[in-house]
This record gives structure tokens, C-alpha cells and sequence, in this order.
DNA sequence: CTTGACTCTCCCCTAAAGGGAGGCTGTAGA
DNA sequence: TCTACAGCCTCCCTTTAGGGGAGAGTCAAG
């Protein structure tokens, strides 16, 4: 049996970490005194102790450590939860690595004067029947919802998804209404819904490039709407004439998409 | 002029973070509505708002985003911190893939049984006359001390340095004496000290690989010393008889370490 | 009896916002 | 004229993984 400061220098982790993970019930010495209400570990818990460290050592917080010690409490099988740790820091790498790209392709373009040229136009949208569905989360996740509404309107879709979105802000949680555009009235189920999206007059403009700056094109919306005294109301539209496919994200300097947003008539 | 919504969209940053970036002193509004005391932005914020959003995006702090405003504010230079940014994950991943490494070669050995044979024995240091600096901080760091006492001793250094530990708990900020014997009286300074460590009774093993399994050494130590009702006291010592050179790791799975603790003689 | 080492609990602090309450104003609709 | 709502404000609480430190109890030695 172990004293706190004993344990703490055979396993390397700190006093504070060891009453910490006790607190959260993460590793339980294996007894505490009555009277002095000391802690005590023995030699069962060194392995556990250890395990918690390595896994701290690579990243992973102590939610996740209580997740893996919940599904296996095996030496062997830490090698496989870090090789999952590794590949998730490859991909924020890569992430990173792809902003840098973008920042130097943009920077290059800001230069050459191709960028920043927005036409800002008014228009009436037509009435369009489509089959839709709204969610609360990333603007990123959209991409599955689409994916479930083109799978359910098999051969009746037509053109190019649609998302309506119901914020007067960029939020973290966004109400997004994901919709894809249908030839004709189909049965519907769950949480798809079909409906007329309405004639509406607003302002649009087309945004070439990665979604990652698609502020620019909302900036020249914005800017327009001020300079006119128009009054924006919700929800506005992002339609994807080029975007990611199913399968490939393809090149996002090629996407295109139009934004529209209504102007209040009055 | 735009308010907080409509920034927010442009941006693509939270109503909350701009409010937050506000206090922070980030992105300063340009302008406050003195009756309603509404934040207020113009487009020259634009620009400083997708900075700090693509810094952020790519992992920086706050603090490090300031600390880069205060440097340099031009577009331009950001994918060169970006690339520092990328360094240092390229780092992260190889030290998780080391521990992946290690940890497999561990249980290789657990298997075949090589491991956990400690041989603990009692023994008496002789005295020693060493150069030495104390410092608090980190483990790793002891290297930076070593150089700078073996770069002082010059000539005059022998055998391999030691480690004296003043904690009897593993600390983040730890007190460390750092040692390089040397073989007569030579001139110290600033932080350098020359002193000869005392002949003293304890008990020693040797653990052979990287310094990350070196617990078990101590487990072995406290071990034995809880089996022979020994009083352990400070500061333990580490030798190191073989490990990372001054410009090469080497391979870790062959650094030999000697450690020794104090007994109170009674 | 005191001292020093070790332990305990309890409280405050960090970074970067998110969630929500409560309150303000201006406008539109009844 | 009253009310509802949108959009904004401030203020407070919560999160992670402990670190720092205060104040107090325990144990052994001198």
C-alpha cells in the first residue's frame, strides 16, 4: 500500500491529478484510512494509473479515457484507441494545411484584382415544390441531410439542393432547412416535409469559390441592402448550382452558389 | 455600418465571440451607439475578423493571435505563423506515435517476460565532487542545464551526470539539482555551484529503457524499502549512466539509469 | 512540547466562449 | 393605444483538467 506522494512518483502524475481522478471516480484508491482519511493504492492500481497517463500523454480527455476504460480496461488494446488519436491530428494537419493553401491562393487573387467582385441583383424567386427538412447544427453536417433527401426522392429531384437558413447571425448551432427540389407532389415521411417554396422578392448575387469565404458575398448583399434602405428578412437561401459531390469533394475554388435574400415588401 | 447580426454573417464568427473578442480587446467595434449602446462595425474590421476567425480556425489562442497582431498585422505574413502552427502538430503527432511506439515494444516484452525484474541492494555512495545547478521546472528540460554544466567543466568533467530530486511527489514544476562530476576544484559562477555530494546509505537498482516506464524502477525502490521498514529521505538520485547524447535521442529502449534513494540511519 | 513532513479539504483561477435570464428600444399589427 | 416581436445589451453560470495556496489534522523524531 501507497501513500499519495509515493504513488505519485511511481506512476508520474501529480498529487493533484491523483485526488482529481479519485473525484472523478477516473481511479479510486483502493482505500482510505477512517481516521486520517488518507488515501492508499496498491500495486493493482499502478497499471491503471499508467494506462490514464499515457492516454493523457496523447490527448485524449479524461471523458474519453472513461469511455475506453468503459469498453476495455485491456494494456493491449491502447494501441489501437492512439492510432485513432493519430489519425484525427493528421486530419487537423491536413485542415490546417488546406487554410494555409487557401490564404496564399487568396492573397494571390487579392492581388491580381480577380477578387472581391460581387453583382449584387434584385429579383423575384419563382415558386418551387421540394422536399425538405430542417436540423439544428454545423452548417458542414448539411451535406448528410441532402444526401437522405435525394435518397428519398429518388428519380422525382430535379436540379440543385437548396438550404434555407433561419439566423440573423452565424451561430455554432444553426436552424438550417435543407431542400432538395422535387418534379411533383411525393408521399413524405418522418421528419421530411413537401412544400411550396414561395415566390419572393429579394436581393441575390453568385459567390465562386470555397464556402470558407462566403462572407464576401454577404458583405455585397449587406452593403446593397444598406445603401438601398432595404429591410432583410429571414429565412435566406444558399442554392448550390456547384458544390461537393456524394462522393468527392472536387475542387472548391469551382463551387459556385447563389445567395438570395428577401426583401421585407411594404 | 453594420450591427453585431449582420457582422456575425459576414464574418462567420458568433454573436459571442465578437461580444467576448470585444472585452479581450480583439476587434474593437468602431463604433458604440452612445443611447442604446449597440456595437457597431465597418468594413475595415472585415479584414481583421477573418484574420483572427482563420487563426482561430487553425488552432492559435487568443493570446497568440494578439501576441501576432502586436508583430505584424498584413495578411500576407499569416501563412508563415500558419506554418509554425503546422510544425508544432507535426511534432504533437510524432511524440503520440513515439508513446504508440514504446507502448507496443512494452508489451512485446511484458509477454516474453524480459520486464519488471528490479534487483534492488543496498549500498553506500562514496563522496563526489560535482559541479551543479538547481532549477524548477520540467523533467525534459534537465538537458538544457546538463549542456550548460558540461559546456563550464570543459576538460575538467567526468563520468555521467546525475540527477538530484528534491520532491518526494512527481511535480509539474519540479526541484531539480542538475550534477556533472568533475575531477578537481574549478571556478564557478552566476548559478553554478561546486559541492561535494555526501557519502550516504541507500538502496539502488538499475532501470534499463526510456525514462517515461521509470516508475517502476521507484515502485521497486519503495517496494523493498516499505518491506524493510526503511525511512526513505531527500533527494533521490539519478544516474545517468547511458542516455540521449548532446545532438542524438539514440534509442531510448537502451538508456541505462541508475537510481538511488537515501535511507535515514537511525 | 515542538518541529517538520505529509496529508486532508476547501476555495479561487485559468480559456474561449455557450446558454440563458432580464431588460432596453423601435416597429408592426390589432 | 396596447402588445408582440426582433435585435441588441449586460450579467451570471458552466465547461476542462488540474495548479496554487490557506488552514488544519496526523505522525514520528528530537
Amino acid at each position: 500500500m501507497y501513500k499519495i506522494g509515493q504513488f505519485s512518483i511511481i506512476t508520474g502524475l501529480t498529487v493533484k491529478a491523483l485526488r482529481y481522478y479519485h473525484k472523478e471516480s477516473l481511479l479510486i484508491p483502493c482505500d482510505i484510512d477512517e481516521k486520517t482519511s488518507y488515501r492508499l493504492y496498491d500495486t493493482s492500481q499502478i497499471v491503471q494509473a499508467r494506462k490514464i497517463k499515457i492516454l493523457r500523454d496523447c490527448g485524449f480527455s479524461l471523458k474519453e479515457i472513461k469511455d475506453i476504460f468503459n469498453h476495455s480496461s485491456d494494456l493491449d488494446d491502447l494501441p489501437f484507441y492512439i492510432e485513432e488519436k493519430l489519425n484525427s491530428l493528421i486530419k487537423e494537419t491536413k485542415k490546417v494545411s488546406l487554410i494555409k493553401k487557401n490564404l496564399l491562393n487568396e492573397t494571390k487573387e487579392i492581388r491580381g484584382g480577380i477578387m472581391s467582385k460581387y453583382e449584387v441583383n434584385e429579383k423575384t424567386t419563382e415558386e418551387q415544390l421540394v422536399i425538405s427538412t430542417k436540423y439544428i447544427g454545423k452548417y458542414e453536417d448539411c451535406g448528410i441531410y441532402i444526401g437522405k433527401l435525394y435518397k428519398h426522392a429518388k428519380q422525382h429531384s430535379c436540379k440543385v439542393p437548396i438550404n434555407l437558413y433561419w439566423d440573423a447571425e452565424h451561430k455554432t448551432d444553426a436552424s438550417i432547412e435543407v431542400c432538395v427540389p422535387v418534379k411533383k407532389e411525393i408521399n413524405v415521411k418522418e421528419d421530411i416535409k413537401i412544400q411550396k417554396l414561395p415566390k419572393s422578392f429579394g436581393i441575390a448575387t453568385i459567390h465562386i469559390g470555397p464556402y470558407g469565404e462566403i462572407g464576401n458575398a454577404y458583405q455585397a448583399l449587406h452593403d446593397y441592402a444598406n445603401s438601398k434602405g432595404f429591410e432583410l428578412v429571414l429565412p435566406s437561401r444558399e442554392t448550390y448550382l456547384k458544390g461537393p459531390g456524394m462522393f468527392f469533394m472536387g475542387n472548391p475554388n469551382k463551387y459556385i452558389t447563389e445567395l438570395f435574400i428577401p426583401v421585407k415588401v411594404k
